[in-house]
DNA sequence: TAATTTGCCTAAAGGCTTTAGGCAGTCGCA
DNA sequence: TGCGACTGCCTAAAGCCTTTAGGCAAATTA
């Protein structure tokens, strides 16, 4: 009857890894359990239950790739800046496709509020400095590079744009290097 | 043991309005069978398993979805017809959220090639003649809109942008005044 | 070392999925 | 109209997941 060290920060990373292995959706309690090799029951100590797992899951999501984009931004300005960043979501999207997904978890209010969705969006707007548009616009622009990427993301995750020529990667390429000159050029309402 | 009249179109479509009532996740062999006042088991007569049942409702939508896209197109051209069919998307979102979350359902190649999701690009395409834009660039922006129509709703739905100003519907509009821009001015490479 | 806390365990109840086999309406055909 | 075949819904049962309650032993503290 050895204790294995159960904490909440390592049954979160592994059902991270789960998650990234089996996807977001098998993420369940007794999987985990038996990646411990322990007793489903013995993880209610440190969970709530399997929404509250989920749901750390998601927050640790948002922490990685707040930071990471937060590395890419790092000197970066303009269509540089614009450009690591949406690579940064791409990529991390395609290394940890269950992680992504618990990205998209639907968190409750106060989760969302203690996320780094908050940080997400700063980075965003800090991204538009470089690119003269005042409020309400800016906002608007906010949410539309939002859309971009995460709808992106999301189709090209889904299988969207495989098989099909020409190849994501060139799509994405252009689509940024369209974003930028919208951006450059945002028209009056 | 009056016979209820079970087939798979009717259980479909009483999925659907479930998904739309609970939650497409939440959606289940056991909820359906409650509904229609009859033992679990005997649905299993007219579905393969869960994933069946969940693949139909997405398929339903799929096509609900690109009929009323058909509609909305259907003598329109250029802006009008980029907002009209924008407008279904996000429309569509907002009055089924469980048929949208459906639609996002991965499906299996089979079942995604006949899926009304051909019907669906073609119809971004049909839009595009409008704007003068040849290949590759027309498929890129193809790309683009899916991305941003699906991301937008999504990120919506979730509930992104509630609770701050300007107020969602505002940036919808000048996101598809932005878009219309941007397909009139498509940058070279 | 004794007392206390903590961590993992056993047990059990309840829900969802899926398969197997049964009985009774319902329909086609003579 | 009556008989047989089919079809539709049922009972039963097994397997897996979640969640709670209560117990014992290892680790921590004094």
């Amino acid at each position: 009857m050895t204790r294995v060290g159960l904490t909440v920060e390592r049954l979160t990373r592994a059902g991270a890894e789960l998650a990234d292995e089996v996807g977001f959706e098998q993420v369940t309690v007794s999987a985990l359990a038996r990646r411990f090799d322990v007793k489903v029951a013995s993880l209610y100590s440190h969970l709530k239950n399997s929404h509250d797992l989920k749901t750390r899951i998601a927050l640790l999501a948002l922490e990685e790739l707040a930071d990471r984009a937060a590395d890419a931004l790092a000197g970066r300005a303009g269509r540089d800046a614009l450009t690591a960043f949406a690579n940064v979501y791409r990529d991390y999207a395609r290394e940890h496709p269950g992680r992504y997904a618990a990205a998209q978890f639907r968190l409750a209010p106060e989760a969302a509020a203690a996320s780094a969705g908050g940080r997400h969006a700063q980075m965003t707007r800090a991204i538009l400095r470089g690119y003269d548009l005042a409020e309400p616009d800016q906002t608007h622009a906010v949410r539309m590079l939002g859309s971009v990427f995460h709808g992106y993301v999301s189709l090209e995750l889904a299988g969207g744009f495989s098989h099909s020529a020409p190849d994501s990667q060139e799509s994405w390429s252009r689509i940024l290097d369209a974003l930028d000159a919208l951006l450059r050029n945002w028209p009056a309402p």
